[in-house]
DNA sequence: TAGTGGTCTAGACCACTTC
DNA sequence: AAGTGGTCTAGACCACTAA
């Protein structure tokens, strides 16, 4: 048998699922069910509180609970690397949602800082270098109108990006064409990309930046960019709301027993 | 000021990522805690409950909470797809934690049951079929040793599989090679595909097959394959505990400009 | 000021495990 | 029987929002 919170969890939540309460709808108030006989205050909170932390609904102090609305997951798949994007186009490839949304870039909807720091062993294993060289790291908040949706920290050598505009700490993304755009102009073309991603926890410092709810999880990306000769030239860790994305690969079945297939 | 329980909780998950308190080590009980006035027996259990979410603990009853050892995540690649595996060899290239793990697979480790089911609106979807269509809905549970890591469902076109071994429901992989394999002997080579994913919170019966904490999310899988001639012979929704996995894809960087580059 | 959700307490009781 | 975590209650108090 479910502990009675459970059990009011599930209810509601069926409801939601089903539309019978729809997004932006009030949830009962916590006193009124209290009244209504589903248990005493602090039973109803915690039902109110897995809604919350499986992303069904937000409470607010002074409002009440409602129904969150389901926005569309953005789906990134690699066309949002397209070359033609930053290379000969105004726009800039390394936003992740822009292309997903097919919003023009606003200033302003990414904020960013560039410093230089000693490598963390994931970084430093990333660029093949010894742990604690120093590299630059360009961490990026990128929202979604007032919305945060993930941010995006990239790891370059030093020697790469040493005197271009990537170093210069403006806000808003790295002048037309982006970072990669500007890895072009030094003679460093991107030519393929290594994506690993999983979910986890959100960290209580995260949880704050993104505003996501107690309980909430993040799906963390690490992206590594080589030139064709294999050098890398970026390698960037990405934290997402776990919400608010999907992520789309396509691929060819690899087939050893014929020589390379990709 | 977080409250009091976030500040608990948040001071032991520091203590257990640092190594202070290793994998396998108790944690103090919660009766101790509140000897130690860090607040009352429901405070501290709520930071206990907020750590158990998070994957770091697990707690039971009459034994106590454990710091979870973290088992490495598998990483899953696309070269678990590998044709040589199924096709030439004894390997069942479907179970995703076998190639990641490189254990043989053994007899038990999956349980499968095949249904016919009209198909949903996303696997019509993928099929290219009406709604409600009748597709073959052929389920697995996957562990590892004891512990359940994912299910897997993969829906078929009944034209594709009727009289083959993938309908007939044995428990077990579908025979030597696989699923894969059948649908090759059945005049269907696989090509290429394309997988989707995103993390949402587990349903609770989803969290009960898996073993999962409350407030534990899942990553969930959309796979569909292909022939070369583009006809969807799979379609899959595998719902993996986010805890478990990792996923990684290496691809070309794209260039609309220069015709296809995938 | 009145109403919302959020925190915290003290204590009773339950489910489960070990001795 | 003793000890563990888990549930539930009744009530006090806090933080925040709205009229």
């Amino acid at each position: 048998m479910a502990p009675k919170w459970r059990e009011l969890a599930d209810k509601l939540a069926e409801q939601i699922k089903s539309g019978e309460l729809p997004p932006g709808r009030q949830l009962p108030h916590i006193r009124d069910l209290v009244k209504d006989g589903e248990g005493s205050k602090s039973t109803v909170h915690a039902a109110y509180k897995a809604l919350e932390a499986e992303g069904l609904v937000t409470s607010s102090r002074g409002h009440g609970t409602v129904v969150r609305s389901r926005a569309p997951l953005k789906r990134l798949g690699i066309a949002r690397y397209d070359k033609a994007k930053w290379r000969d186009g105004e726009e800039v490839a390394f936003i992740a949602d822009r292309v997903a949304s097919g919003r023009a870039h606003k200033r302003g909807e990414q904020t960013q800082s560039v410093r230089r720091v000693p490598a963390t062993p994931i970084v430093a294993a990333a660029h093949g270098l010894p742990e604690g060289s120093e590299v630059y790291a360009r961490a990026r908040l990128v929202r979604e109108g007032d919305q945060p949706t993930h941010t995006l920290t990239s790891y370059y050598r030093p020697e790469h990006v040493e005197g271009t505009r990537l170093v210069d700490p403006t806000p808003g993304p790295a002048g037309k064409g982006g970072g990669y755009r500007v890895l072009y102009d030094a003679g460093y073309e991107i030519d393929h990309m290594r994506e690993e991603l999983f979910a986890r926890a959100a960290a209580s410092e995260e949880a704050a930046i993104l505003q996501l709810a107690p309980g909430e999880w993040v799906v963390e990306l690490h992206r590594t960019t080589y030139t064709a000769d294999g050098t890398v030239v970026e390698f960037a860790i990405g934290v997402h709301a776990a919400t608010r994305f999907a992520w789309a690969y396509d691929f060819k079945v690899p087939d050893s027993a014929e020589g390379e297939t990709q």
